[in-house]
DNA sequence: TGACAGACAGACGATCTGTCTGTCTAGCAA
DNA sequence: TTGCTAGACAGACAGATCGTCTGTCTGTCA
């Protein structure tokens, strides 16, 4: 499953088989273009079709028209890339990513004191 | 500053600078490769041009060999990166980001408890 | 039999990325 | 002065990636 590498056109692709748990690749053509020309079938087939190579979504030949389904949840995926942030720039420590978020909500110390005591529950080999 | 594109050699160069906090392109290179060649300088340097370009780093030429420092920290830079991942997978939305982070932490019922309780401090417009 | 929808292969131009070569110049030493 | 070196800089490069597009083939249905 090579989810680091997936484009944001496929990015695309993979948002709408979340939404709707299954698809053609009319359909998810029609869910991303106003308009439908072949062009525009043919590069989401292509898409489609990069994706199955990473492993990310599953093709069901058994009707004329092929149907799609995701094999990476839209949970999950936001769990690699979060993981894959971490590794990049955190020597794959996901404390800094969870205190960072927290940060940027301008949080005031009556509520900074609750959350240390959180983040010793859920990173106890943190010390400050 | 163009940070959604800083490429994987680009944060390398980074990675030096927010140690170190200044330094010349022979330290970089001294720092990124074991041996250091003409090539890799040029390497280095052609990277921090694009660094450069984007933004993210100060040069100072007071001195030959020039001193490069970073406009960005590294909390922001990290910021920007949690937040393009919002932008691209949760309509910006940075809970889920949150949520997912603790998830993959394995939390117990009591703690998700006193979880719960502090995510409605920090996302007030956030309902169950 | 014809028309059409969709699968599929393949090519395309852009763009990006890291690397490398070559040239120029400031500064230093003999 | 001359020569050498370190570093800046311009430019080219191969390889990869990405979205698009064209053309062909085939199954299905009227």
């Amino acid at each position: 499953m090579d989810i680091e590498r997936v484009t944001d056109g496929e990015l695309s692709i993979l948002q709408v088989l979340w939404d709707r748990g299954e698809a053609t690749s009319r359909e998810i053509t029609d869910a991303i273009f106003e308009e439908v020309t072949d062009s525009k079938m043919a590069s989401v087939q292509k898409l489609i079709e990069r994706l199955e190579t990473k492993g990310c979504v599953q093709r069901d030949r058994s009707e004329r028209a092929h149907r799609f389904r995701p094999l990476i949840s839209h949970e999950q995926f936001l769990q690699c890339r979060l993981q894959a942030l971490a590794d990049r720039l955190c020597d794959g420590d996901l404390l800094p990513l969870f205190t960072t978020l927290v940060q940027s909500r301008g949080l005031p110390d009556s509520e900074r004191q609750r959350l240390d005591q959180l983040i010793h529950k859920l990173w106890p080999e943190h010390k400050n």
